[in-house]
DNA sequence: ACCTGAACACCGTTCAAGT
DNA sequence: ACCTGAACACCGTTCAAGT
């Protein structure tokens, strides 16, 4: 049985949809190749380059084509759109906020290079290398920090809390969420603008 | 050999700085405790129930007695301290945001009562409860992606980068960085300051 | 009520040996 | 070059049986 990387990724992304981060195991890889466990030591090199390679699988399918910001493009839209961009990435599979924070900056390539085009499209708008890191930095950790809590599967405990309403503040908002027909898409987007809006004045100093 | 839950919790706590997340193991909080595995079955529901604990063994301390915002305080002056001791918290002990993050808004019982002081804090300055529940996510999403990245620990590959000074815009920040003596604190800050900008433009419409 | 002892069904990783 | 076969040192979880 020849098997090459590729496959090992694309089976293990597969694994990741059916039964989730924690379901991912080299074992159960291996069985669907019809191969012994340790073979799989001959193209990857442990579990967490497998990990790492399925962090810029992700991303790879929504990044290779993204272009950088065109000069006539205004630099806030285009961070807008990179963003949701990301989260759409992440989205595409089961814990993909996860998966991809978890090989982080150092380990995924598809995201160094990502803040590499965000900050040189911010760069050519005019921000400082300092603005346009910071500025960076910030919306990836905001996109990070939201969609892992979004990714959170519901737990016995928020779902007692969601039936019982009790009198808090939050039972309130998911409460006024559902009468408004607010989505979890919007949330987002009302917090990115929060730093594009943080950012564009920072600029005018 | 009596045990109690407590105790299970501080010798978690010391083998999650000892060794990390993934060295926190229930046969080695047993074997710590000189009782077999099983036994802290009576103590606790599974693992996850004690990596719930441990998020909220981390969380307490900073936070029992935090107070609200008082009618004298800005709101942003506020909300920037709380988040800047949310930060501290989770850098109190080795990977601290992964642990809060893995148990996430729906088991960590400190981290919802934080969300519902923010919010509560931010309304009794003039926010409607959407404002303030936008605001205060927006911002604890990012104390989450940012101090998750903060704390992964720098691999193999990151380092080889750092040394071979490539022509990347990401090696010029750092370099920039060690000149002005700009630290990860700082960097902080700043973004969170982006995050208060925004929300204070959007008040005023 | 609380723990032992032992099992069950898994893990990642290594490595001689085969082809 | 690439895989088998088998081992090693672990996991979380369950449960009868002890005290």
């Amino acid at each position: 049985m020849k098997i090459c990387r590729e496959q090992i990724i694309t089976i293990a992304l597969s694994l990741l949809d059916r039964e989730g981060l924690e379901g991912v195991t080299l074992r159960k890889v291996a069985a669907q190749l019809h191969v012994h466990a340790g073979a799989l030591y001959w193209h990857v090199q442990n579990k967490q380059e497998l990990l790492d390679e399925l962090a810029n699988a992700l991303l790879s399918p929504y990044f290779v084509q993204w272009e950088g910001r065109t000069p006539e493009q205004p630099w806030s839209k285009w961070l807008q759109a990179t963003c949701e961009h990301l989260r759409e990435a992440m989205l595409s599979h089961r814990e993909g906020a996860r998966v991809i924070a978890g090989a982080g900056l150092g380990r995924a390539v598809q995201l160094a290079q990502l803040m590499e085009l965000i900050v040189q499209s911010l760069m050519s708008a005019g921000f400082s290398l300092r603005q346009a890191f910071l500025t960076c930095s910030t919306a990836l950790s905001y996109v990070y920090g939201f969609v892992i809590e979004e990714q959170a599967a519901p737990t016995n405990a928020s779902i007692k809390q969601a039936r019982s309403s009790e009198e808090t503040l939050i039972s309130k908002i998911q409460h006024e969420k559902r009468i408004h027909h607010y989505t979890t898409e919007m949330d987002f987007r009302a917090g990115l603008e929060l730093i594009l809006e943080g950012a564009k004045q920072q600029l005018q100093k």
